[in-house]
DNA sequence: CCTTCCATGTAACCGGTTACATGATTGC
DNA sequence: GCAATCATGTAACCGGTTACATGGAAGG
């Protein structure tokens, strides 16, 4: 990922992290405690190469991909690997979810949805930020996120209503 | 997880693995070098009680939610985290893409389609048995699995056309 | 002046995977 | 007889987070 960042130009490992929480956020994350320890292993096997370039007494390293590091990325994209990896805290908790009552129930499928649908504001509010400058294929999978999220927020409001009619269904069935 | 699956009746480690991998794989993972050690320290915390049940000289131990296992399911249950975690290598081989050229780009596209494909197909071939019993919330939840790789799938179709759209339009554009 | 942002880093921790080891049972 | 499935576990490893520490610059 590190690699692939760097081939639009020389990033420090602020940068990083920077444009990372912005525009992936929602498929991939990163911390500190991983981008600058291996943007010194990189720089070591010789991926990259680090330059000092201080802003004023503010010190601030960047980093550009060296001819092998972009060899290795486009090994890296060419290679089979596409799979996923999801750890979903609210869906997991809504499949087991029949501990609770119908209200907690709806309450929970309402703060799914919520927390969804303030994750497809922020991404919006960022995306001019994003896509300048373009890049089709980034265009594409900010698109993705887009879309995405504005699928899971619908599909809230639906499993919602599906949640009541199933409890209204069940009152009449007893009654 | 396991307090969760637990509370439908007794499981091993075994089956608690089984399920897993079936009915949430795509939102949840675990591994047998998990579920064993936690299923200790759980009943070492009086969550759950152990129970030897061996098939003819086969062992096995199968566990069960105790008192305040429930409890403690609740209050999770009950607990504000929704959040999700994802790693998508996919989507962040395609966000990075703009190294490849158009044909591996599609290339990539592709794959990514027939892996989601295949995870849908698996998913829908375990429906009846997942699904048996029922029970409401959990029903929800395979839905939203099938749905969203049935979209997911979809969006990588329009993506593939998107793709070369776009190469065709940059080739008139420089002829 | 003070807050926010820019910027770099480390140490402890931990959740989780991988690989391995073992053995009984079922069904072809 | 053999393969697949049922069944339980452990040790080494590792990817990654959290919390902490430090300090300059910009802007209100």
């Amino acid at each position: 990922m590190i690699l692939g960042l760097l081939r639009r130009g020389p990033l420090s490992g602020y940068d990083v992290k920077y444009w990372v929480d912005r525009a992936i956020r929602f498929l991939w994350a990163a911390s500190y405690g991983q981008i600058y320890p291996e943007l010194r292993r990189l720089e070591q096997a010789g991926l990259v190469r680090s330059e000092s370039v201080p802003q004023g007494s503010r010190q601030r390293n960047v980093y550009r991909l060296t001819t092998e590091g972009e060899a290795e990325l486009r090994a890296w994209l060419l290679a089979s690997d596409v799979g996923y990896e999801m750890r979903d805290v609210g869906l997991l908790k809504l499949f087991l979810a029949d501990a609770l009552s119908v209200d907690e129930q709806l309450e929970l499928v309402r703060r799914i949805r919520s927390e969804r649908q303030a994750t497809l504001d922020r991404l919006r509010a960022m995306g001019p930020e994003i896509l300048r400058p373009p890049g089709d294929t980034r265009v594409l999978v900010y698109d993705y996120g887009v879309e995405f999220h504005e699928w899971v927020v619908d599909w809230c409001d639906r499993a919602e209503r599906r949640v009541a009619a199933e409890h209204r269904a069940r009152e009449r069935g007893a009654a």
